[in-house]
DNA sequence: ACATAGACCTGTTGGC
DNA sequence: TGCCAACAGGTCTATG
């Protein structure tokens, strides 16, 4: 789910709804997540003002009120695969915990929200708002997520951070950039796309997306790519952008596996060019092409021979 | 420096 | 219907 464009969304959603909001408690299920939670997780966040939702390439993070003697702090998220943040009334998420606590009786599976607690909800808490008390939970079945704190002054050098690269929709992904770091690399244009270090926020989807929209192969070298450096750093801001003003993509049929904060989903999966669209006719107008999938990395590689023509 | 494979997890889907 | 294999939005590590 959440590249970009999804991360993006939800930190839209939660600086409309929680912006300003007090951490009241902090409710932790289970702190093996694809990392241990901190020591003290829930004492350093609890009574904490958030003073804004960011995003650092696929990471959410929040700003946390200076509580003498102590700095700023950055509570960050990385939602994995599978991860999700949820929202809910006071009333109903009370339910859901409690129900939760008293440890596990047969529940039904309808979709009675009342009733919709998840055995993948590892952390929730309970925010005091402007409009009122609420609980904000973090569901993730696969725990590749995982959330962590730092202090705001140190979140450049902190491990997960300080190889990040540029972020695609920001002023340092130049044409004049993209182009030097494709010729020093020396892989394939999926594989440096994917590469957090180089650009900080793709995913598969959008990679494979915004290489159907350059006009490139994914397999192609990045050498050879870089004569379309200034066309390639278009089509990813293109596409990104277009991504975020639809609310992202949610996968999967019937129940969405993204669910913003408030509980909208996106909706650009609708325009997916590729990613998923294997056999069938390339969208491009007048092309005749049959989008094709192939193995890279152990990833799913989408394309339009026409389009994209073999290196 | 890079490619590949495997690991981490659980859930869903499609074929037989 | 059941069972099983393949696959899923992402990193991270080990090995060649």
């Amino acid at each position: 789910m959440p590249e970009l464009p999804e991360v993006e969304t939800i930190r839209g959603a939660l600086a409309e709804r929680l912006g300003g909001a007090r951490v009241v408690q902090t409710r932790l299920r289970r702190r093996d997540l694809r990392f241990r939670l901190p020591h003290n997780f829930a004492a350093r966040l609890n009574g904490r003002r958030i003073l804004g939702w960011g995003r650092r390439a696929k990471y959410l993070t929040a700003r946390l009120a200076a509580r003498s003697p102590w700095q700023e702090d950055i509570l960050f998220v990385h939602l994995g695969m599978s991860g999700r943040l949820l929202l809910r009334p006071q009333r109903l998420a009370k339910q859901a915990a409690d129900k939760h606590d008293a440890i596990c009786h047969e529940h039904d599976k309808h979709d009675d929200v009342s009733h919709d607690h998840d055995k993948h909800d590892h952390v929730a808490w309970q925010m005091e708002t402007r409009a009122g008390p609420c609980w904000l939970i973090f569901r993730d079945p696969r725990r590749f997520g995982y959330l962590g704190l730092v202090a705001a002054a140190e979140q450049a050098a902190h491990a997960r951070f300080r190889a990040l690269g540029v972020e695609p929709l920001g002023a340092d992904l130049t044409a004049a950039f993209l182009a030097a770091r494709l010729k020093g690399a020396r892989t394939t244009l999926k594989a440096f796309l994917l590469n957090q270090r180089h650009i900080a926020g793709l995913g598969n989807i959008y990679v494979c997306e915004a290489l159907h929209r350059a006009g490139l192969h994914p397999a192609q070298p990045t050498r050879l790519a870089a004569a379309h450096a200034a066309g390639l750093r278009r089509a990813i801001r293109h596409t990104l952008r277009h991504a975020v003003a639809a609310g992202g993509s949610s996968l999967g049929r019937g129940q969405s596996n993204f669910v913003a904060a408030s509980g909208e989903m996106g909706y650009f999966q609708l325009r997916f060019r590729v990613y998923g669209r294997a056999g069938r006719a390339c969208r491009r107008r007048a092309c005749r092409g049959i989008i094709r999938r192939f193995s890279q990395a152990g990833r799913s590689s989408f394309f339009c021979p026409h389009c994209q023509p073999a290196p």
